[in-house]
DNA sequence: AATTAAATATGAATTAAATTCATATACAAT
DNA sequence: ATTGTATATGAATTTAATTCATATTTAATT
């Protein structure tokens, strides 16, 4: 069988003309390559060049395995070349998952400076809430475990040796109310508040979102009725028509000067608070251009 | 390093889903081919795939190898088919050196024939005859030594552990004069009755022509006069004029009817004979392509 | 959550392959 | 013929690959 070290010691044969210079440009001697020459000549039953003239001469085998070497051996190099810039992290996949609705809000315009910086990053968002059924409910960090995604977005950190997760940010979820709304002027609501309004949400498993988590449920509460909505801008519609409350960020609602007929209430007397985290494969973890991500999400979101 | 086998590798993991099917694929285990794996992606520092998922999927650097492998790959096998016709002598060369003008008669339309029937080889005629300073006097069978030429046609074998001679035939050399020449009616000619005459003769090393060499020198004789000539037909058309005589088979004579004011005498009373020889290397005496090339003349010549 | 079957990983022993060293042989040039 | 240089070769040594036996991991099922 032909091996990669028959093409560069005929290539090395060729450019320096005799077995012994070739054997010292391939840092061998002159004896192991006259055995390897002659094993692979025999295994051929083919002389590939003649040895008696200065410098040897290749036969037309030997003329054959040169082409075939200057075919294969550059291509050969360039692709250990990229091997080496994804070892070193100047390529890669950043395929992002994220699990929070509000969280393109700030990704999307990220994406795009950090693209810039890194142009040989496979950069992708994938929509890990397209579905609500149960199946896909933990579909991000699964996908992350099986490295079929490289980051993820999540608010919800679970116990995983493969994962490994990395505080972004914290923010306070607020109620979002029409300035005409009777709890408008509250300073902050209870559960109870909630059971007589239409609450207005994306269409996620009720369970992922921190109003039912962490106030509704405990309080054994629910509201009145429930609308979907996929988008942050009609949901904020909805309510400035008094079709229901929904629940934001607050960074968010500031964000959004459009919206001055709506104010925002706190959530429980200490407010509802969410951390969101980017997750990356422990294996990644010493991945320079998603480490590089992380932190540019943690310098553009700390102000 | 990359090598051959991690690009096979690559290949049958991806064409076989799994690390066990892949091993059994390439006919050897799970355990040596995990081993390899393991000891290349710790060279790589670079994971090739992901294990936990079946079929095996392949990461980013996984990806670029496979698609090197199918570069790379089927390159290759064309190589090892190549040199396999080569081997099998359904390629190769023949380059032939030809140390007799004469030969040139027979020679040409041989070898259209011959390159029909054998269309992967590579077919040249060199002429060893292009200069007669002495240095270049055995050129033909040297560079025959040193595989510079594949075949040498020539009168003169030599005693060489690397060349075979095979004899080809046999004919008579005659001279040919005027049929108004004061020679015409001899039945033979002897030495002294060249000392008379013009010889011409083709541009070559006199030593090595067979008149020379077998009937005048070993007679002490020599012609009154020379004319060199480096083309048959030339050479008749001077004899006709009656500018002189020249030595030629007695075959080639016979098979120019053109011209009839030319006759034949005998050289000696028992003729000067020469005999042809088709020489090879002795490392080439198996290959079928040259040996058939040889019985093609033969058989030629032969009736 | 425990169990099982299948896939993968690993350590140590074995086997195979490549390399070196020391020389022999062959060749080219004088 | 002689000498210097290149190539070839056998045996010992070193290095690498493979196997065997077994452990670990994973996905699927109960």
């Amino acid at each position: 069988m032909i091996q990669l070290k028959h093409l560069e010691t005929i290539l090395s044969l060729v450019k320096h003309g005799s077995v012994i210079k070739a054997a010292e440009a391939l840092f061998t001697t002159q004896s192991a390559l006259s055995h390897q020459i002659k094993q692979f000549e025999e295994q051929l039953n083919l002389k590939l060049f003649i040895r008696k003239s200065s410098p040897i001469q290749l036969t037309q085998a030997g003329k054959l395995l040169l082409k075939t070497a200057n075919d294969i051996l550059p291509r050969l190099h360039i692709t250990q070349n990229n091997l080496k810039a994804i070892e070193q992290g100047h390529q890669g996949r950043l395929w992002i998952g994220v699990e929070c609705h509000t969280c393109f809000e700030w990704l999307l315009p990220m994406l795009r400076a950090y693209q810039q910086q890194w142009p040989n990053i496979d950069l992708d968002l994938v929509n890990s809430l397209a579905s609500i059924n149960k199946k896909s409910e933990l579909t991000a960090l699964k996908n992350l475990k099986q490295q079929k995604l490289d980051l993820v977005i999540t608010s919800d950190p679970i116990d995983d040796n493969d994962l490994v997760f990395k505080e972004l940010f914290s923010y306070e979820l607020v109620l979002v109310v029409s300035k005409i709304h009777k709890l408008a002027e509250k300073p902050w609501i209870k559960p109870q508040d909630l059971t007589t309004e239409t609450l207005i949400h994306y269409p996620v498993d009720k369970n992922k979102l921190d109003i039912y988590k962490h106030f509704l449920i405990p309080a054994n509460c629910q509201p009145k009725g429930e609308r979907l909505s996929e988008l942050t801008v009609m949901m904020l519609q909805l309510v400035e028509g008094q079709k229901g409350v929904c629940v934001l960020p607050k960074w968010l609602i500031e964000s959004l000067p459009d919206f001055e007929s709506l104010t925002t209430i706190r959530i429980g007397q200490k407010g509802l608070w969410s951390t969101l985290y980017a997750t990356i494969h422990k294996q990644n973890e010493q991945q320079t251009y998603l480490n590089n991500f992380i932190q540019m999400i943690q310098e553009s979101t700390s102000p």
